[in-house]
DNA sequence: GGCCAGGCTAGCA
DNA sequence: TGCTAGCATGGC
């Protein structure tokens, strides 16, 4: 299956695939051009690349795997909102023209979007594992869960993994991913959460209608989930587009090492600073932890 | 070796 | 309501 996707632009595919590179394990992979990585269907694991068109202004997305044809629409819709096809930077741009410490990095970076997880879970689960973690490390222990907990998909003769549904990590025990070198608590916060939606008692999906504090209020209630958590899944599975991690350690040394602080900004600070980059506070926020590489 | 990581909870005042 | 120790382990 073969779509292609109208862009809004500007957009610059280079740019906005650079930061998946860093993730490149077993279930993102970047080469010839092109972005891959698996996905969940109706009827099984899926096989997606995604590239630039060379016939014309767009990006193309190939589907491999099977998918059902009826889905095809359900699946244009998907791809769209994970690369961001439809999002309008421009406002973003016309405004942070204002900031004059800002603005080169915003420059450099032109037509940088966004690509969000595949799925809402996902998000969630990714983030929780990189709670107070250095991003390597963290890197290494979702590459270690999706190898315990993901199921495989064959696709042209290749094996891949696939990111674990809830019901698959609400089977595992406490002390399986304790021998991935998650601590305790970790793995208690992300199989009792895989265990709620697995016994439908918690349904992500129903997060997508509700406002920036219905949703932070919801998802706080939750053991394990606390502010940074929760302002994560909104920027980078919701794609809100005005949130400010004022709390996140990367945040303020970003935006102390830009601003030129004589120490790193605390939280106030760091909210302060950013109250003039409203309504688009995720976006600078975006721009800002791309400066840490 | 020591301090810090794109935090959160539980326990205490 | 606000503060803090403890968590586990890699990276530097």
């Amino acid at each position: 299956m073969r779509i292609h996707l109208p862009l809004r632009y500007p957009y610059s595919f280079a740019h906005t695939t650079k930061r998946l590179k860093s993730f490149e394990k077993s279930i993102y992979v970047y080469r010839e051009g092109a972005f891959w990585r698996t996905i969940r269907g109706r009827k099984g694991p899926l096989l997606l690349s995604v590239a630039e068109d060379s016939e014309r202004p767009g990006l193309i997305a190939e589907i491999f795997g099977e998918a059902d044809p009826e889905e095809e629409e359900e699946l244009k819709g998907r791809i769209a909102h994970m690369f961001g096809t439809d999002v309008d930077l421009t406002p973003f741009y016309e405004q942070m023209r204002q900031d004059p410490v800002l603005w080169p990095v915003i420059e450099q970076r032109i037509g940088m979007h966004l690509v969000l997880d595949a799925s809402l879970y996902e998000c969630l689960v990714k983030t929780i594992i990189s709670q107070q973690l250095n991003l390597s490390f963290a890197g290494t222990l979702i590459e270690r869960f999706i190898q315990l907990a993901g199921d495989t998909g064959q696709f042209a003769g290749e094996t891949w993994k696939v990111f674990p549904a809830a019901e698959q990590v609400a089977c595992l025990r406490y002390e399986d991913l304790r021998h991935l070198q998650f601590n305790q608590r970790k793995a208690e916060y992300i199989i009792d959460l895989s265990r709620l939606i697995a016994e439908g008692k918690l349904d992500l999906e129903t997060l997508t209608g509700l406002p920036d504090d219905e949703v932070m209020k919801k998802l706080t209630a939750l053991r394990g989930i606390g502010r940074w958590t929760a302002e994560c899944l909104l920027m980078f599975g919701l794609r809100r587009p005005d949130l400010l991690p004022a709390a996140d350690i990367g945040l303020r040394n970003a935006v102390g090492r830009l601003y030129g602080l004589p120490a790193r900004p605390d939280e106030s600070e760091v909210r302060r600073i950013g109250e003039k980059w409203a309504p688009y506070r995720s976006y600078a926020t975006f721009y800002l932890w791309d400066t840490l590489g």
